[in-house]
Parts: structure tokens; C-alpha cells; sequence
RNA sequence: CGCGGAGUGGAGCAGUCUGGUAGCUCGUCGGGCUCAUAACCCGAAGGUCGUUGGUUCAAAUCCAGCCUCCGCAACCA
């Protein structure tokens, strides 16, 4: 069985999640277990990064230490994986021993060969905000936070000669133009930044306490890059005992990430790896972002919406087909009460949820919920299932989970269509109609195949549809799915409540 | 002249790489059906594809210029 290693960046636990992050795992998710569906033998690693100025100084606030802070908000991140049925293997914190542990091998590693020296880092520091400032990000000379005047600043601090790798990650691009996804972000990437020239980055702070300290030197604290990035490593035991994945998870399968952080993934990443000898990853993937309204959603904005109330209130995988569904190939996506409200509506209760209630109905009125013994018949249903799932296939291969949703949507359609023509209540007038049973078992095994196609998008409700088809488990294996005609009669089936029950906007749906 | 993305019927989008009668979803209007979650099916109206110019037998699609909106811009996890 091949491997397949895929990770969420870490999240900063400064606060409680929003949509946006819930959009990242959840379309890890999807690519997650549609992998194991195709025969992967899956690792799907997330977690959050837990050290740093801004989650020290929020501890305080709240008059806690940083772990106890931060232990808190992890809860409910878990809780939160929990309700929206996130399916991780493992969950990496780098306050985790062996993750610290790592980190610091891999400090000492690369200031043993070179790669890491000490400097000194200049920089501009606003004493109210406690933040450290470029040159360039000031406005008007003052900080672009407060707007208050800013202060020369001069620290000893450990670099990373990032400037030293440059040649080979441009070959590096060159040699793998599928590394960055989609295109247009390599674009960015490569004339934002290596047609400018890497230079090197600092790797440690005096300033701050909360972290992994530099071994061999406690004064300084690894700065984010090292402690961060390296998740991906320590996570598989890399430099540490806890685990054992390395040798056959490494390289990873994909990193999926937000736009903002490209940068770190694709150029600082990559460089710190080939610092330490390791292969690269195979692709990175840039998504965009999810707006809420015309904004770009964010803590420090307000305009957050709840996941777990949303959960509540709509279901898990009403919020989860819309995050999959809504959101642009790699582009930026809006979030809207109606814009949801419409989706749930149009394309999981009128289409999906009443094509099932339909049809399981019928089997009911017309044979007691058992469909007898009875020939196949032939129907344009059989060709419209076999392109889709290839169709399917060839979208969630490349990570696009919106054109993959809508080829399940075309057997979705055409099963709705072949029911009107088909016109089974017409056939039942007829008693003892041979036609009748055929046509509703067509139906019942293109509710079957779309049972499977969506089941990494909504795990729950095709799970709920397979309990109501009541088939054998082989029936829904990936392989079984090529093949239209497999269920055998007299097929019992079961009844079930509405899968997605309307939402009525009149009476206060939200 | 910092870099990149976007501009397509009322709304949201696909199509642009590999030129060849402009497509999807929602909404609107008309019709059909009655198995179903007032759901489903069929049909219609509606766009000179931001703008100007060029290449071509032919351009939403290629080239050049311009306008508008958005994001990024090295330590902002």
C-alpha cells in the first residue's frame, strides 16, 4: 500500500479558531480520506505552534502562564476537529518534549555545518506594542500598529544563511515546476522573491522568553522558522524517539497552506531542509482565503464567525459542503449567511437529500421497502456514474475539490432527471410492471455510487445513505463504485429522516 | 515604471494555456409532473466577455497600451 503524508500548517493558539482555519483541515481532510478511499495508507498530520511574544503577553492578560493559556485554547481546537469530524492521525504541539527536543538537534546541526552563525539583527522596536518592526514596514517612520515613534533596536541574534541556497532552490524550481500549486502563486513566488535575491534570516530572539531555547546558548530562543517548520519533521520522529515515520513518510506528499504563508514553505522551508540534507516535499499548495463579506476574515477584525455555532446550527457537513464546495481552486472565496443558507438548500436538500428521499420512498409505497428480484434495466444513469468518478477521480487528484463536488452533482442531476422521465408512479398503475423495479434498482445504485463519491466531502451523510441502502460493505469500496449493476436483489432497505432538512429563511433561519 | 491576481447576461462563477457559432449555478418568467424535504423535470428572456488598438479567414481566448478593483512587498505564526 503506498504512503501518503499530508499536513495543515500548525495553528497559533493565540485564540480560539475562525472559518478560515477550519477551511485549511477540512479540505485536508477531504484529501485525506479520499486517499485512504483510493488504497493510501494515510498520514494526516495538523497541530498548532504554541510559543512567542503575542501568546506570552495574552497569558499574562489572562493571568496564566503561557502552558496553561495555550493548553486551553488546544482543547478547544481538538473539540473543534472533533465536531467537523477532521480525521488527523496525529496532532503535533511544539511545546511537546520531543518536538523541543528536535528542534534543538537541528539548531545544533546547523551551526555545527555552518549554515547557522552569529550576527547581530537591527531593527526598529516600538516599546508600547513590544513589536519589532523593518525598516520598510514603518509608516511614515512610525509603527504601523500604533502609530506611535519607533526606537533603534541592535540585538545579538543567530542567522540562517538562507542567501547560501538560492542557486539550488531556482534549480530546484525548475526541475519540479508542480512543487508550488497552483501556478499562478509559483509565479509570485519566484518574481517576488528569488528574482530578487534571498538573504539571510534570523533564527533567534534574546527578547523572548517563551520557547525552545538554543541549547548550547539559552540566552537565545529559536525563532519561529526553525520551531515551526520543523513540526513536519519531528512529527515523523526526525531527530527524536517518539516516533518512527520518517524513513517511509518523508518526503511529504503535500503541505497544504494559506497564501500568506507561502513564502516560508516554498523558499525558507525548503532551504532549511536542504541545510540538513533532507529531501523536499513533493508540493506545496497555496489556498486562498476565505472573505467574509468584503473583508479578509481575522481575529483582530471581528468578523468571525463561529464555527461550532455554525455546526450546531446547520450540521457538520452542511458547513463542511460548503467550504469544499464554495470556495475558487485556490482562490479567494466569500462566506455569507445566504450564500450557505442557498447552498444548503439548492444543492444538499433539493438535490441531493430529496433525490434520496424520493427514490428510498418509492421503494417503500410500491414494494414494502424491499425491492424484489428483478433484471437490470438499461439507462443513461450507468455512462453519467462511470464519467463522473472518473471525472471525480481526476479533480481530487489535483486537489480541487469544488470541480470534483460538481461531477457528483451531474449523477446527482441526471438521477432526478431519469426519475421524471422514467416516471415511476406512471409504471406502478400498471401492476406486476417489470420496468417499475428495474428502474427504481438503477436508482437505488446511483444513490450508491454517489453515496461513496461524496463520502470524503460528507462523511456523516454518506454514511447515513448507506445505512439506508443497507448494502454489503464491499459495495462501497472505491473499485466496487467503477462498476454500475452490482447490487443484487431482493434488496432490502431502510428508512431514514430528511438528510438535509431545509432551511426556512422566513422563520428566522439565522 | 516594485510583483502578482481579477474585470464574462441581475448575482456568483467556468471557459483563456492548446483562437473557430458564449457555458454553469442562483434569481426572473412560462409550462409539466405528483414519487419526494412547497422539493423534481422541461422551456424562455437576458451578455457587442473592462477599454483602445494590433495579429488572423476567425479573438473572451494571442500581442501592445490604458482604466478599475484586490492581494503581496523578507523576519507581520
Amino acid at each position: 500500500m503506498p504512503n501518503f503524508y499530508i499536513t495543515t500548517p500548525i495553528y497559533y493558539p493565540s485564540d480560539n479558531l475562525h472559518l478560515g482555519h477550519c477551511y485549511t483541515t477540512v479540505a485536508a481532510d477531504a484529501f485525506a480520506r479520499y486517499k485512504r478511499l483510493r488504497g493510501f495508507n494515510v498520514l494526516f498530520l495538523t497541530g498548532t505552534d504554541e510559543h512567542g511574544q503575542k501568546i506570552e503577553v495574552k497569558a499574562v492578560a489572562a493571568g496564566k502562564t503561557p502552558k496553561e493559556y495555550v493548553d486551553e485554547i488546544v482543547a478547544n481546537i481538538k473539540e473543534l476537529w472533533d465536531n467537523l469530524n477532521v480525521s488527523f492521525d496525529r496532532f503535533i504541539r511544539t511545546t511537546d518534549d520531543y518536538h523541543v527536543k528536535s528542534v534543538q538537534l537541528i539548531f545544533r546541526k546547523l551551526y555545527e555545518s555552518g549554515d547557522i552563525y552569529k550576527g547581530n539583527y537591527v531593527g526598529k522596536y516600538c516599546r508600547p506594542c513590544e513589536s519589532f518592526f523593518s525598516e520598510y514596514q514603518l509608516i511614515n517612520s512610525n509603527c504601523p500598529d500604533c502609530g506611535r515613534e519607533v526606537i533603534d533596536f541592535s540585538e545579538e541574534a543567530y542567522f540562517f544563511r538562507l542567501s547560501k541556497y538560492q542557486q539550488q532552490l531556482k534549480d530546484f524550481f525548475g526541475n519540479n515546476p508542480d512543487f508550488i500549486s497552483p501556478n499562478s502563486r509559483a509565479t509570485e513566488m519566484f518574481k517576488n522573491f528569488m528574482e530578487i535575491g534571498l538573504s539571510d534570516i534570523c533564527v533567534s530572539r534574546t527578547s523572548i522568553k517563551w520557547g525552545i531555547p538554543v541549547d548550547f546558548d539559552p540566552e537565545h530562543i529559536v525563532y519561529v522558522w526553525i520551531d515551526a517548520l520543523a513540526n513536519y519533521i519531528s512529527a515523523l520522529g526526525f531527530e527524536n524517539t517518539q516516533y518512527s515515520d520518517f524513513a517511509s513518510f518523508w518526503p511529504c506528499d503535500l503541505h497544504l497552506v494559506g497564501k500568506e504563508i507561502m513564502r516560508f514553505h516554498t523558499i525558507i522551508w525548503p532551504a532549511l531542509l536542504l541545510a540538513l540534507g533532507l529531501e523536499l516535499p513533493k508540493k506545496v499548495f497555496g489556498h486562498g482565503w476565505l472573505l467574509f463579506g468584503d473583508d479578509k476574515m481575522s481575529k483582530s477584525k471581528g468578523n468571525v464567525v463561529e464555527p461550532l455555532q455554525l455546526c450546531k446550527r446547520f450540521g457538520v457537513d452542511a458547513i463542511r459542503y460548503f467550504l469544499l464546495r464554495e470556495m475558487p481552486f485556490g482562490e479567494d472565496g466569500v462566506f455569507s449567511m445566504p450564500v450557505l443558507i442557498a447552498r444548503i438548500n439548492t444543492d444538499l436538500a433539493n438535490d441531493l437529500g430529496n433525490l434520496v428521499s424520493r427514490v428510498t420512498a418509492m421503494v417503500f409505497k410500491y414494494f414494502n421497502g424491499v425491492l424484489p428480484k428483478t433484471q437490470q434495466e438499461e439507462c443513461v444513469l450507468r455512462e453519467v456514474c462511470v464519467s463522473a468518478t472518473e471525472s471525480f477521480a481526476h479533480f481530487m487528484d489535483e486537489f480541487n475539490p469544488p470541480r470534483a463536488i460538481a461531477e457528483v452533482w451531474k449523477i446527482i442531476v441526471a438521477a432526478n432527471r431519469y426519475v421524471d422521465e422514467s416516471a415511476p408512479w406512471a409504471l406502478a398503475k400498471e401492476s406486476g410492471n417489470p420496468k417499475l423495479s428495474g428502474t427504481l434498482l438503477n436508482l437505488l445504485e446511483a444513490i450508491r455510487i454517489i453515496s461513496v463519491l461524496i463520502s470524503p466531502i460528507i462523511p456523516e451523510s454518506a454514511k447515513k445513505i448507506q445505512k439506508q441502502l443497507n448494502l454489503q460493505q464491499d459495495l462501497y469500496s472505491w473499485v466496487s463504485i467503477k462498476t454500475f449493476g452490482l447490487i443484487s436483489t431482493p434488496q432490502q432497505i431502510n428508512t431514514g429522516v430528511a438528510l438535509f432538512p431545509r432551511i426556512d429563511v422566513a422563520q428566522g433561519g439565522y
